[in-house]
DNA sequence: GTGAAAGCGCTAACAC
DNA sequence: GTGTTAGCGCTTTCAC
């Protein structure tokens, strides 16, 4: 029988019984180097490598997995858009991840579909990652209630309360609350009596967050606080809502969910006549890239995706790989209101302004 | 001796012969049901499922990988960025991989890193992908030289020519040339004697295919080929651009290779005085979410992510599978000229349309 | 410091 | 239609 017997390993990947044979030691010695364990001498460990890289030598991962009984692969749930919020986040985690030695496992969710979320993570947990990253989750029901998934990895929700019930549950990037806080306080000490809302899909926990912070800033003034407009992100809705708020001369501030809508806002307020900042005062959410180059540059919140996906990873990560210790506290993101040319005193109440 | 002798296999999850023994089959049939394999009665099919469910079964992946030597699964390389364009490739890719079965392992290259694509490449084939999409990648050297990668699963390259050596190369959404010929013709057919570009950074392949095609519209109308500006792809290289050619009153019309771009040099033309697109047009390239909204309406190439998307991963599937078949042929992607508000016939020479 | 042996949970071949 | 027998290439005990 030659060694070819068997299925098929011809032409095959090199093992690690290979290496071993190469460089002269036992199997497990290669193993050993792989996972840079102690006690191997530095002769030894040489030899090793020098026989790995001749024969082109690279782990199996499959093997790894089922000997180890972990993937060393974390899974992340996103949306199925490219919106500059989740995108970045996805990106930001992205990083993260690889530079912690973990593989990145990606599976979206589509809107509407029923069973998103769950669905996802169960794809994920049938690929055996060794923890999950929700990012900005919606409510597929509606109602909150029994849709709580039971995971059995740790899991990390990004801008969210968590909808899952697993060993560890962590969040990050919660604070978009604060943020729309900001926002709406900056409009108020410009001198407006008010700041109106155009709120982004309310089945967005994202989405409520910020209504919820903007709500909270006016009430703490002892404001009143008008009627919400809901849009669902994108700038052609907030033009449908622009259009609306152009006819109404009570408004001198609005407040958007993100720097779409906002834009898309200020379109159908300058088609109608109302100039920006001049008769209204807008305020965006995310700082997208144009965001200084539209017309004009708007005043927005930008979001520290990236610090805020690199915290959450490393807690995760930490939860992952120590089971039984307690979760790493969480740090605040900070908020950081970008002025620009969008928001201004309101035309009458403010300063005397020149007309 | 107790069953739970060995490693802790104590409260692990249920194993494939679990279900077989509640199931009263052996454990080959779980797994041929589980393989929708033919040759298993609808009772015993039934009984399996049911036994599995009780259980909570669910197969482990990493012993499939070993065994089969397959890990059902797509890796795929994108830009660390938030960027449209790679961004909504990345989910359209999801989307079809999910879809064929396949698990999808996200790695991102950093723009300046050395090793970038190589690296994420090999992370990679280290993970036992058992196919590979790049997508739009960047020559990291600058002489496209000896950077060839040797890779030893099919790979899918979107928007560029291969810069790998696989078994199988495909490519995909390597059509920019053509649509930026016809963004440029757009412009040609208006009435202006030449059209301007500002490229994007020619390190990267689809750079370098918009100003190719650009290039080519001009000459096949016996055009001037005026000098190229390059950008970085932000709305601030564009503006910074867009100062430039303010400057010069021969400049009529803008080829830009994205709307970011596009934006950030209408926003610099406008401050200088020039006016768009009564002075001077502009075209960008994607057709972002917000580029409807913009002032003004951003005329632009709407580039069919998820078509193409979709598209090559059906291919890459099917080398995959089919190692020894032909690989698939490739479809053309529709150009799709959004025609807005950002483009008209230039200040003299134009047609004499209604003033 | 190093090695031998025993699985991890599945799929692949073949017998029945 | 179904079961039996071998591995897949590692990591994990435990012995030396």
């Amino acid at each position: 029988m030659t060694p070819e017997t068997g299925r098929g390993r011809s032409s095959a990947a090199p093992r690690s019984v290979d290496v071993a044979r190469l460089a002269g030691v036992s199997q497990k010695t290669v193993s050993r180097v792989f996972n840079d364990e102690p006690y191997v001498s530095e002769d030894v460990r040489r030899r090793v490598l020098h026989a790995a890289e001749q024969l082109g030598y690279r782990r199996n991962n499959a093997a790894r997995a089922l000997a180890s009984g972990r993937t060393r692969s974390i899974g992340v749930v996103t949306l199925g858009t490219a919106l500059y919020g989740p995108a970045s986040l996805l990106m930001g985690v992205e990083r993260v991840v690889r530079d912690t030695g973990y593989a990145l496992r990606v599976v979206n969710t589509v809107e509407g579909d029923p069973a998103g979320l769950s669905g996802a993570v169960d794809s994920l947990l049938d690929q055996g990652v060794d923890g999950i990253v929700i990012s900005e989750p919606i409510d597929e029901t509606g109602d909150g209630a029994d849709t709580s998934l039971r995971v059995d990895v740790p899991v990390l929700v990004m801008g969210a309360p968590p909808p899952v019930t697993a060993p560890v549950v962590l969040t990050a990037g919660d604070g978009a609350d604060l943020m729309a806080h900001t926002a709406t306080e900056h409009l108020l000490s410009l001198g407006h009596a008010t700041v109106h809302h155009l709120a982004g899909p309310q089945r967005w926990y994202a989405a409520r967050d910020r209504l919820a912070g903007w709500r909270a800033a006016l009430t703490a003034q002892g404001r009143t606080v008008p009627p919400v407009a809901e849009g669902d992100w994108s700038a052609g809705s907030g033009y449908a809502a622009g259009r609306r708020f152009a006819a109404d001369d009570t408004v001198t501030a609005v407040f958007c969910a993100n720097d779409d809508m906002a834009i898309g806002l200020i379109r159908a307020l300058t088609e109608a006549g109302r100039r920006v900042p001049e008769d209204v005062s807008v305020v965006g959410f995310d700082d997208i890239p144009v965001a200084a180059y539209v017309t004009p540059p708007l005043t927005t919140v930008r979001q520290p995706f990236d610090a805020v996906a690199q915290e959450g990873l490393k807690r995760l990560v930490h939860a992952v790989e120590n089971p039984t210790a307690d979760p790493l506290p969480a740090g605040g993101p900070p908020v950081d209101l970008i002025v620009r040319a969008s928001t201004a005193p309101p035309p009458d109440g403010g300063a005397p302004t020149t007309d």
